[in-house]
DNA sequence: CTTCATATTATCAAAATCCGGAATGAAAAT
DNA sequence: ATTTTCATTCCGGATTTTGATAATATGAAG
């Protein structure tokens, strides 16, 4: 029945127990069953006294149970009050996420919100037109910053030691024929970026992917989030990415002016944990 | 070592530092606003530097990301997309998913579990009863707050700002003839709600769907959640609709205390019980 | 009731990680 | 311009982690 468990979950030998034990807990809350000590082990490639370290520990968290009678762990009442209340006090995410929805309905094309992470540009959310094509890239994945329009936006507006200090950390890698990977180049496309206020990847990070994306600023004008909008270019040549870009400007003012509300209302209402 | 005295203090020197970064997750997951890094040493009693490399591998982790511009932290999109796993999964193979069947087979109808997440009405768990009618909205799917029965019912018992927060993000749409979108008679009708303790959606959302919600009271009484019956018009008019809350009543009984008992459970030591 | 296969838990010394005070750097606030 | 606050880096010593191996428990089959 449900025993989907597709979870592919590479944990490398590099990797901390913090992040070992995030695994198993992701491990186990998405399986839906009961998971063995000796299951875990094999799903996440992992030694088995490692797990049962692992997973003993988050049983005096509670944080995992043993099913009762079952050798099998499920998340515990601790994990579900934590999910709980990750999902609850998620409302910045909500206002964001219903403007792009907006977006995507006025465009018809997938729309994008992307901050920097990591040396690298982090999808933070995404609204997928209703078009079954294109590149998955899911909410939550990392793409390089020099061959992104969101990428190369942030890049373009962040002062020159840190622009160079995030391009130091790529190599520049050529994904495609147009992607540019001179550092003189890139810098003058970062100050036309700047001075014409959007900035446009011509499948520079994947052939046929066409993108269009402009800066969101914060209350003190900083930019600090990009919003774009992504499509195959079959349907969305350069030309007509250029036409968005209205569009992207009213959408990245909303979010801004969403923030500074949410700023003004800080302060009230916490929530109490469980 | 240092002294031992501070009572509020979560943290015991004693944890290992998977229990350190859970504490941090579940310090930034509940407060519902951008934590910094020295806040939440605070909050924590641990070191500055300690919280700075832990929040910093999460950030890495993509599990925490830091507020665009701002430098607190806020939950990322992994860890939404875990809270949502471990949430459904735990709602729909737990002790819920039954009552919600047993609902069904008295009802005859399609039984729904729902809760506030993103400024919208997110689906956890449903139990078709019958044949499903034209467009089905299936389960981790998120609706609007305002013209659905669950989500006025979550909204009737919010505290008024976050009500009003709330609804500020939605553009009360009107997604059929009867949907509301007087802020004003949305206020009166949330009064009744609370009065009456049931909500009904007298196709406001889909045309010829009717439906009927109740609130679920978690431990302290606040309401945290909602189970709704929902059916086409022409099999489930409203006057019957109605004729089904003593049972929904009862059904939200039941999912509130097999909630409490998992609390209780939390609040022993790790191991449950034979 | 025994036997056997499998899963779980304990052990331990080497190796890797973690720790947090102090110092430094960056950025708001005054 | 300055002060204050907050974020980040350093680093050697202490603690924890690691995982092969082994002992034990479990439960199925004979």
């Amino acid at each position: 029945m449900t025993a989907p468990l597709n979870l592919s979950n590479p944990i490398g030998d590099r990797s901390s127990v913090s992040q070992k034990t995030f695994a198993v807990m992701e491990c186990v809350g998405s399986s839906g069953r009961p998971l063995t000590t000796s299951e875990i082990a094999v799903l996440l490639d992992m030694p088995t006294p490692t797990v049962h370290r692992i997973v003993h520990q988050l049983d005096m968290d509670g944080l995992l149970v043993q099913e009762a009678g079952s050798r099998g762990y499920v998340p515990g009442p601790r994990l579900f009050n934590f999910a709980l209340n990750v999902f609850q006090t998620a409302v910045r995410h909500g206002s964001k996420h219903a403007i792009l929805e907006r977006l995507s309905a006025a465009t018809g094309e997938t729309s994008n919100f992307g901050i920097i992470s990591g040396g690298a540009l982090l999808y933070a959310d995404r609204v997928e037109a209703s078009w079954p094509f294109g590149l998955r890239y899911e909410v939550g994945s990392r793409v390089p910053l020099h061959c992104t329009s969101m990428g190369k936006m942030l890049l373009a507006h962040q002062p020159k030691r840190r622009r160079e200090h995030l391009l130091s950390l790529s190599d520049l890698h050529a994904y495609t024929a147009t992607t540019m990977t001179d550092l003189t180049v890139l810098e003058e496309q970062f100050a036309q970026i700047r001075t014409q206020g959007y900035s446009l990847d011509n499948q520079e990070f994947l052939a046929g992917v066409i993108c269009a994306a402009v800066p969101v600023r914060d209350a003190r004008g900083k930019v600090c989030a990009a919003v774009a909008v992504s499509a195959p270019q079959a349907r969305m040549p350069m030309s007509l990415a250029i036409q968005h870009i209205p569009r992207l400007l009213e959408a990245a003012e909303e979010i801004a002016s969403a923030w500074a509300m949410d700023e003004a209302e800080a302060g009230e209402d916490g929530h109490a944990r469980i």
